[in-house]
DNA sequence: TATCTTTTTGAGATGGTGAATCAATATCAT
DNA sequence: ATGATATTGATTCACCATCTCAAAAAGATA
């Protein structure tokens, strides 16, 4: 063809060497325990630690939820090379750590930050979309119990409740 | 262009006439108060009573959950012309009147019968994908604890339980 | 450090769901 | 029966998430 090919060097303006370890060190050293998390997931199925999973358990771990979409956009203001389907990979890696959990919000995926945040769930008003987040451990236990009785081993959860907040409701 | 435009007669084979009114009425006596649920609403809103609507509240009341497809798959036996985009749009007009809930499962949105069952929610194996179904009056008298303590009134919820059955955790 | 094997990456293609389009048709009030 | 209005369904469209595969990076080994 016509085309030539031009020789990859996408990481050109970065300036990491090849053997790089934790490439945001002030990230990493805040989330030390996420980090071994991911480490030793990795290290168990032979798999390798990389500039971009790093990149994207950094971001990750800076907010409560985000969409791969979401993350592709501030991702690629600093490496305009990073590809959406490495973050839906990455993300979904995570997912399998147990330090992400995804939600299907609509069409889209929503990944939640585990490690963030105790587990809460929503009161959701059907009017003006208004989010509440509250915790009940009498729930919960209720949920063990039930469980239990199934035969079944909790992992996690979703607690969804729909009605009207009391403004809208006059 | 050199095809015949064949004039439609889809419905040739179903023996209905017009003005037809409650067409499977054996179904319809079944469920007349959905059914007028159904009317009541397409009154208010300048709404037609149509009979692909018909048809598909009439399997709809018939089954506790379906998707758009499962039905599509259906009703296309008896009916092999009828338009998957009208399922949809059915089935969120049914939504819109009450009779049904949308649930998003993965990519798919599943169609809940709202009047069918008390409300129950869901056990889902992370492993095999089983589904159970629970009901639990204590959870729900502490939801609405809750939910009074933040000033909303509970229309519906929605609580899934993620976990291990007892076959894969072995 | 250089080499080699294995895994990962990213651009693009692919698949699958649900909604939008619009001419043809059905409903229903008159 | 007629006419105004809503609905239908084949198709297109938009979107999200996953798959593909050659090129590159990671990391084990010497």
């Amino acid at each position: 063809t016509g085309l030539e090919k031009v020789p990859l060097d996408r990481h050109a303006h970065l300036v990491f060497n090849t053997q790089y370890q934790f490439l945001e060190s002030g990230v990493m050293s805040r989330n030390l325990k996420e980090f071994a998390v991911l480490k030793d997931h990795l290290g168990k199925h032979q798999l390798k630690l990389t500039r971009q999973r790093e990149r994207i358990l950094a971001l990750f771990l800076k907010t409560e939820h985000v969409t791969a979409e979401h993350m592709y956009r501030s991702l690629s203001k600093k490496d305009p090379h990073i590809g959406l389907a490495t973050i839906y990979r990455t993300l979904n890696l995570f997912c399998d750590t147990g330090l992400a959990q995804a939600r299907h919000f609509g069409a889209q995926t929503q990944y939640d930050n585990v490690s963030h945040k105790r587990h809460h769930d929503h009161l959701i008003c059907t009017t003006c979309g208004k989010i509440v987040e509250f915790e009940n451990c009498e729930i919960e236990r209720l949920q063990e119990e039930v469980a239990a009785k199934h035969g079944f081993v909790i992992q996690t959860h979703k607690l969804e409740l729909y009605g009207l907040c009391s403004r809208c409701r006059r």
